[in-house]
DNA sequence: TCCGCTATCACATTTGAAGTGG
DNA sequence: ACCACTTCAAATGTGATAGCGG
């Protein structure tokens, strides 16, 4: 293993004048990121959607599948996927709803999945549906083919990055957005606990087919009992308001094809607003979250989940899984229709410049170079409501990172139970529930393979490399 | 020891890519 | 080059069973 402080000088760190100056780098202030299957997703998220994680790795099904527009035609972007905690709760299966089990367990490292093509210009990203097929989840802590570890039981919601970049050595310097969609979180489970979840899948898997009514397949044991309880969800908060007063009256049946057909129906794009008091994690959706379009300029929506999104780019990757464990744990007692704002803030103020009011759902952050800029700046009419942040070893106050900078490189090349230190204490901007944190990284491995292992732009690692 | 929960494995089935031949 | 067919790896949920903790 190369030692981090031998990555170091590989890597074209900017002056303040290469990244400053460089002509190469334009906003990303009109990318549009929609997601592509959304009916499918919604769908699943109205009953609870939960994902297979194996130990070779399981795909995701729904699949995830963007259509990206506002891209540069001639410019570079990669394209890359990573899941993050919903929350810091573990979750158990109650008979017919999630419960809340206890606290996370610590999140193990937090891979990102880079997109085969990348990086490649805009023109080949928005010419067609940029596709995660292949991105696989596993609970294999030790696992070394770059699959996205999860623990089961947990909650994650994945987030798209649009990272303006010539190659994958550069893009830390470069202007990345992040795009969210919280339909797309999902219960990483070993086994469905829902059979409404199972039904859904083998429905809309072809890989499922053998299992559907009219198929073949003996084993097929799914004349599946139509529940007699809405699902719960594991927060109190809505659990008062999300179903109709008959129980039946979302019934099985209203997920069959019909009403869930594979890939994304026009008319299932008007789904009624209703289904949404049916999501077992209403608490992450808007109602009136028509589009699963998100875009940093002219994005009229102000769904509290994706205003809170916005505030990732804080200083550690982990970090800003919080926002979202606010709107949706049960127990948080200060959680009230006004506590995104005071609960996000401590951690606004670890960048120093997250302006307060971000509505916006993608994030653009920029690396500045050194000299250009001590704080972040907002231009919203350029980048509309995305932010940009300084390089995070300019930000004004120190970073947390749990590990040192060795343990952080060990986690693409050599991955082992070295890289689950015990849980530091919590930073002063976290809240005490923190139970546990991701392993984080500040250099790219030296094998680019192993570069879809990694978080990216994990702002702490930066910092986490000794500098003079 | 028992029980409940979770993880793992083999299995049957399907899909789709790759290979082959006309 | 194109098409049809075959082969086979990969993907999928099921159901049984193992492992673990209370």
């Amino acid at each position: 293993m190369q030692p981090i402080l031998d990555l170091q000088p590989t890597f074209n760190i900017p002056t303040s004048s290469s990244t400053a100056g460089n002509p190469e780098v334009y906003p990303l202030s009109n990318v549009s990121v929609s997601l592509e299957n959304a009916v499918l997703w919604r769908s699943f998220h109205d009953v609870g959607t939960e994902m297979i994680i194996t130990k070779p790795g399981r795909r995701m099904f729904p699949h995830c599948k963007f259509n990206v527009t506002g891209l540069l035609p001639y410019v570079k972007y990669i394209m890359m996927v990573d899941l993050v905690p919903v929350d810091s709760f573990r979750y158990k299966w109650n008979k017919d709803k999630w419960e809340v089990a206890g606290k996370a367990e610590p999140q193990p490292p937090c891979r990102t999945y880079l997109h085969p093509d990348s990086p490649a210009l805009g023109s080949h990203w928005m010419k067609q549906t940029v596709s995660f097929l292949k991105m696989k989840l596993t609970n294999n802590t030790l696992d070394q083919h770059g699959h996205i570890i999860l623990h089961s039981m947990h909650r994650y919601n994945p987030r798209l990055h649009v990272v303006q970049a010539d190659d994958l050595f550069s893009m830390r310097w470069s202007i990345f957005q992040i795009f969210t969609f919280p339909e797309m979180s999902f219960t990483a489970v070993t086994a469905y606990q829902n059979t409404k979840i199972t039904k859904l899948k083998i429905d809309h898997n072809p890989f499922a087919k053998g299992f559907r009514d009219d198929g073949t397949n003996t084993k097929r044991n799914l004349h599946i009992v139509v529940l007699e309880m809405p699902f719960m969800c594991p927060g109190s908060h809505w659990k008062c308001c999300c179903f109709p007063a008959d129980p039946h009256e979302q019934s099985y049946e209203d997920y069959d094809e019909d009403q869930c057909p594979s890939g994304a129906s026009n008319e299932k794009e008007n789904m009624p607003v209703k289904e949404e008091r049916y999501s077992p994690w209403r608490s992450q959706r808007d109602p009136s979250q028509g589009s699963s379009s998100v875009s940093p300029v002219g994005s009229d929506g102000q769904d509290p989940v994706f205003s809170n999104e916005q505030m990732v780019p804080a200083s550690t990757s982990y970090q800003s899984y919080r926002p979202q464990e606010f709107l949706k744990t049960p127990s948080p007692p200060n959680l009230g229709n006004s506590m995104v704002r005071p609960t996000l803030q401590p951690r606004g103020s670890d960048l120093a410049t997250v302006p307060e009011h971000q509505t916006s759902r993608p994030l653009t952050v920029m690396a500045v170079p050194s000299t250009s800029s001590s704080h972040i700046t907002m231009t919203p009419q350029e980048h509309g409501n995305a932010v940009n942040v300084t390089r995070p070893s300019m930000l004004p106050h120190p970073l947390y990172t749990p590990y040192g900078s060795e343990q952080a490189l060990g986690q693409w090349s050599n991955p082992g139970p070295s890289q689950y230190p015990p849980p530091p204490p919590p930073p002063h901007h976290m809240n005490g529930e923190y139970s546990g944190a991701p392993v984080t990284h500040s250099y790219p491995p030296s094998n680019v393979v192993d570069w879809g292992q990694h978080t990216l732009f994990s702002f702490p690692c930066w910092r986490s490399n000794p500098r003079p």
